[in-house]
DNA sequence: AGACGTTTGTGAACCCATGCACAAAGTTGA
DNA sequence: TCAACTTTGTGCATGGGTTCACAAACGTCT
């Protein structure tokens, strides 16, 4: 019987969302050469309660001491299991426009656990324009290359009515994580995960907040009109 | 008194969330000429449970008809009014690298409500570059501009080094809104809203989940393992 | 060895969000 | 006008997530 909770155990949605914030924190203390670390300061330099903190760890198993705190580099290296980055990922970009040159350069990509294996985009004015030392090449030619080198992870970085043909596609070779920064709901078989990433959306949740600061603050001057 | 709902009761952030896929969703929907939706219908098109649905919008008042649905033109713009999108928000944008460039340009800023006001990078080599009419400027001035022309919402872009001195930039101006692209925790003062958007974070949330996948597929193999 | 201080891991209470199911309210058609 | 049908808005139950608070476990110091 593995002894490992990670690989028995679930693992709250909740909690896997924190899970790279944890790890990129403790990435930074080990640079700095922190070797250990209690709840409470871990907690605090990610910005939650160390109560939290704790629970989200005890579901990946029981890797402090009490009385003394977390082994930094142990609990990285646990969270990184947990996640599943001690195996590398071969992620495609699909839609070579501003954002898919911006994802495909972007440091965060490359480091530890994905690897581009593929851009891909039908105009042809990107033809054979290489990003990164990977050439971009139509959709087209996916299946073919998911055939010799699979692809794990795909990118939809294409304009919102593009969207839904590409996830075909990519559905279509095999492809069954998709990350969606287009504007569009995708529909997917089941067993196909998707998560959306939405710039509009994020400023429309700002902007509700703002206003309900600046109303907040014209509390008074709306209290008069009303009356 | 005021009659609007939106304006006295609280609306729930996980509702504020879903409000603007649904207005998206709306917007598509009038272009394609529809007049009326039912609460069966439009969750369906967003990809929520219809009794969702409704409960979120009974958070904006009573906007529908019993019998009926909803009539899109109304419900569009009562959602838009709940966000805060009838008025607009000038927006800057700290780091005018990659991402920036992709921000600038993407046509979600531009549509209803946002408006760019500010480009700021302090890479002489950008110096003077415009994008989309507006030039790139160096940060030190985003004082005098902010004081000229009020800035709602800040974008931050840079490296995950640079953005907290960038955020105390954009804190020391006046700007209580903040959209952090960087990968890192900002702290702020309180009144200060921040959103983080993580590229990388909501890939190692996929390589998750596909790990599971592919542990679940490998099950039998790890079982024998095991034993 | 034993007492003391510290920090983890977790049971239990609370809180928010989701989903169900139905009464209320509207339309349509005879 | 009235009955049949449709769809909203919502009270209530259920489930997950967060927070509290404390016992268990570890190190340290005498």
């Amino acid at each position: 019987m593995s002894a490992d909770p990670a690989l028995r155990r679930e693992i709250p949605d909740a909690t896997v969302a924190r899970l790279p914030e944890y790890l990129r924190t403790l990435s930074r203390l080990a640079e700095d050469g922190v070797l250990s670390v209690s709840s409470e300061e871990l907690a605090a330099e990610v910005g939650v309660r160390s109560a939290q903190l704790r629970k989200d760890l005890s579901h990946l198993g029981s890797y402090g001491v009490r009385g003394v705190g977390y082994d930094v580099e142990t609990l990285a290296l646990e969270i990184s299991r947990a996640l599943g980055l001690t195996e590398d990922w071969p992620v495609a970009i699909v839609g070579m426009g501003n954002l898919g040159h911006a994802l495909a350069s972007y440091s965060g990509f490359v480091t530890k656990g994905f690897r581009i294996v593929g851009l891909y985009d039908d105009d042809p004015a990107l033809a054979d324009e290489h990003v990164v030392g990977v050439p971009i090449r139509p959709l087209a030619e996916l299946h073919v290359h998911h055939a010799v080198d699979p692809i794990a992870i795909g990118v939809i970085a294409t304009p919102a009515p593009a969207a839904q043909a590409v996830c075909d596609a990519l559905v279509g070779a095999g492809v069954s994580s998709i990350l969606n920064f287009a504007p569009a709901v995708l529909s997917v078989p089941s067993g196909v995960d998707v998560r959306r990433v939405d710039l509009s959306t994020e400023l429309q949740i700002l902007a509700f907040h703002a206003q309900r600061k600046s109303l907040a603050a014209g509390d008074l001057r709306s209290a008069v009109v009303a009356q």
